[in-house]
DNA sequence: TACAAATTAAAGCCTAGACTAAAATTATTT
DNA sequence: AAATAATTTTAGTCTAGGCTTTAATTTGTA
């Protein structure tokens, strides 16, 4: 508790707010990105298999081994022993609207003239903390003009 | 090895950087919002403590103690036991940086429309990975209007 | 069919970052 | 100055997400 005879706190209330979001939002990249590597490899290969994951992903197949077992048990991808690896329904949905909201970030900055490569390494990190409606005003701007 | 026989992989050879940047990314997350908060309770407090920090990231006090070891491990900051935190120069750098960044991207979000109260959420999310280069396209973007 | 290669799994270790409970220190108040 | 309150630190636990090494299981092919 703040006391009144120091000078009390300045920061607004809802600071905190913000960092907790903020780590929240952390916890569920992981699982983004799995699910988008996921659905992108079924649609490319037919299959999605740990040793694409973690090639894709820049990992060893034992973090996705891993990875996938908590995936699982939040039941966001069904795996049995030496198959391939599906979506949920739930996980199908997540690994949608990722997709699209990475498009669109990556549309969006390409729109402010920063190039592709660059474009596509910076929406990796921040379309996990765009909320709807900054997505909704970036899909705005793109749309007029 | 992608065999000659096998569909080849169809995605992009740097793709696995993004992940990996972002994942680099995450990890100095922390330690940009710990310099920025000990630096504002120095300004405005006259010093920052254990507890107020704690208040202000909205963690217990005890992760905070150990996080600032890791910070001071790191070269970020000062500490005795029991007395006021400090920032080392490179601790101040990199406190006026995030800050700079913070605000170059609240503005720039403000600027599309969007309110205050998820202008300040969502930047404390997306200022982590904002590259110089969109960090320098936003600001264009905020002077000629 | 059998063997080698590839894939998957298991075991064990590490760091970051969170927590609670309890001890130590400093500050305040009576 | 002693007691009490507040703050800081220590100790111990947990999860996520990395790693390596080693073992088991499939699969493709000679």
């Amino acid at each position: 508790m703040p006391e009144p005879g120091k000078k009390s706190v300045p920061h607004p209330v809802h600071q905190v707010e913000r960092f907790r979001r903020s780590r929240r939002d952390r916890a569920s990249e992981t699982a983004q990105d799995y699910v988008e590597a996921i659905a992108e490899l079924s649609a490319s290969q037919g299959e999605a298999r740990v040793t694409d994951l973690a090639r894709r992903l820049g990992v060893t197949h034992v973090t996705v081994n891993r990875t996938l077992a908590r995936l699982q048990r939040d039941g966001l991808v069904n795996t049995k022993p030496y198959r391939a690896i599906f979506l949920t329904g739930t996980g199908g949905k997540l690994a949608e609207e990722s997709k699209r909201r990475h498009q669109t970030v990556v549309a969006f900055l390409r729109s402010l003239g920063i190039s592709e490569k660059i474009s596509e390494l910076d929406a990796e990190g921040i379309e996990h903390h765009v909320s709807p409606e900054t997505l909704a005003a970036f899909e705005r701007r793109l749309k007029r003009r």
